[in-house]
DNA sequence: GATTCCTTTCGACGTTCGTCGTACATCGAA
DNA sequence: TTCGATGTACGACGAACGTCGAAAGGAATC
């Protein structure tokens, strides 16, 4: 039996995911950078995401993106890489990731 | 000099709506059920929401969106009529009423 | 082993949230 | 003028939020 390392990550199934806490996950600056960041990279690894908070306020962040679905993390040795779940997204809210992060920036 | 009333209700600039404060008014199924019904109906009262909500409860989720932006209301002697500000919303965010309305409902 | 790096957990903080009941103000109608 | 209908303001409540610092864990490296 394997070690019981650090808690498995919780992701919900795909056919759970709620608007709601899509919508409140995509209703912070430094989550939606989060989410355009991905976007645009595919996979990245936790400090490299161009934030200005403190280490465990990032951590927080991407607990509430992850419990709401819209990303992926997995452990790799000392790293946690972490994927935007856009397929999941796409299926469940068709288009809502694209159009919220169109209207961030602006036409 | 004309007597003072109700306090003038305050309704953003076009200009100043800002995309997460609009994301979080529409993060709440009374709210979005209130941005639903508008889309449709054009202009209602306030009391003819298909809501389950205590009147004082009600009051507030249209203080969250009138602040945010995403509707406009206008006092008609006792009544309070409330109407969707589209346009507004189109031209700032193209697209995202419609598709988080689309996301709720499902495909 | 010791050290360093990446990230989390925990506790704390002030703020905001969604909800409600009660009280109040306004208007129109009886 | 009195009454009912409409909707708000206020205060309260527990819960959740966004933020941080301190401490700790595991993994890779020295």
């Amino acid at each position: 039996m394997a070690h019981a390392r650090r808690p498995a990550l919780v992701h919900p199934e795909a056919a759970d995911l709620n608007l709601y806490a899509v919508l409140h996950a995509l209703a912070d600056p430094t989550r939606l950078t989060i989410v355009r960041t991905l976007r645009e990279d595919l996979e990245r690894a936790c400090g490299t995401f161009p934030v200005s908070v403190a280490p465990s306020t990032l951590t927080h962040h991407f607990r509430v993106l992850r419990e709401a679905g819209v990303i992926h993390q997995r452990e790799d040795g000392n790293r946690r890489w972490t994927t935007l779940r856009y397929d999941d997204l796409q299926s469940r809210f068709p288009g809502v990731v694209d159009t919220v992060l169109q209207a961030e920036t602006g036409p």
